[in-house]
DNA sequence: GGGGTTAGTAAGCGCTTGCTTAGTCTCTCC
DNA sequence: GGAGAGACTAAGCAAGCGCTTACTAACCCC
């Protein structure tokens, strides 16, 4: 991936964040990098090849940060926070890529579509692993998987939505915060740390 | 207003949540309703306006809801199960509409915009005044009130995300099991009936 | 029964869109 | 030193866009 593909991403993702998918001109995008119209094409065969290189990279992210969490982790109590901490903390920082993701998803191919939904169910099985582990060792309360796996992923995927620079909390907090919600969430009979 | 309009706002919902706002034609809305595409405009001003409507009525219903489920219960905990079984559920059943209300937020104008804002204010407020009394009572324990009020929003809105018919769970059982995860997530003493 | 309002249409205007074409410039390799 | 490849542009095409215009048909009220 050469450096001026790096920035037609950079200005897509921004480009995209702001206005959408469809309200986004490949012209603004061409322009926001640097190059003229027909620059775009020299690396990115159409603007709904670059909506997917965004898609799947970001969703990739995502899934390398979870997996890299939850393996750190020495118990499920432990494991389910710095997942939680980290989805979160990643939700804010990354709120243009992730807005993208989530709401642009529509507007990607059939079959860049399957792409994506494997790695949701790759970051959805981390979650729930943790969930079930934590469910056999006593130490969850948990009725409904996979109700409650939805739920915890709700809370760290909404972040995206509603977090803008300079609100009241950073990400670091609101990654503590929702792995402080997400134990109770599960009924967690011990700490997470300590 | 009249039937052709009323018609003419549920083939835009049923556009603007499929391929998203700007991706809608308004030949497309036009066809839906059954009208030539110049109909449109004696009912509406522009596609926008179409886009206000809906998420006016949305924002008003969904608040309406909240408000009736909030004044009915006897106790923060039954309030609480209350609105958060009715916000998911509504979510649910008009998955929709919520769609449409979340992601097409920014195709609105400035001044639209500011209108939708204060109605998600009266919104916020609902719950977060039964955290505070909760919270005064006793009956909850929240370290913030603010942090734990968007948390559990998110899990609410977030059901319009991920819901479509003919999933595992009903919109009923969503809200029943999104109550129930709620009222742990505030540390509830007291079960919510009884 | 005729003036006025309302709901609707056929046709199309002016503009923007995603993308292509044909060509230039620069660098590399032998 | 020239052939070839890759990065990039100026110009523009065909299609589609939101919305307007000029009009007709139906209805209401006095």
């Amino acid at each position: 991936m050469g450096d001026t593909a790096l920035r037609l991403m950079e200005a897509a993702a921004d480009a995209f964040s702001d206005k959408g998918f469809h309200a986004t001109t490949t012209r603004d995008i061409a322009s926001r990098a640097g190059l003229s119209p027909a620059g775009v094409y020299v690396h990115f065969a159409s603007k709904e090849e670059l909506l997917f290189a965004l898609s799947e990279r970001g969703h990739e992210a995502a899934r390398d940060m979870l997996v890299a969490a939850a393996s750190t982790a020495v118990s499920p109590s432990e494991g389910l926070a710095a997942i939680l901490e980290t989805f979160s903390r990643w939700h804010a920082e990354h709120y243009r890529v992730g807005r993208i993701v989530q709401y642009e998803f529509g507007h990607l191919t059939p079959e860049h579509r399957e792409v994506v939904l494997r790695l949701r169910k790759e970051i959805d099985g981390v979650v729930r692993s943790v969930l079930d582990t934590g469910v056999a060792a006593g130490e969850f309360e948990v009725d409904d998987v996979q109700a409650t796996t939805l739920a915890l992923m709700s809370m760290c995927v909404d972040v995206a939505r509603w977090y803008t620079p300079g609100i009241r909390r950073t990400p670091e907090e609101i990654g503590a915060s929702n792995a402080r919600l997400g134990l109770r969430l599960v009924g967690a009979r011990r700490p997470a740390r300590g």
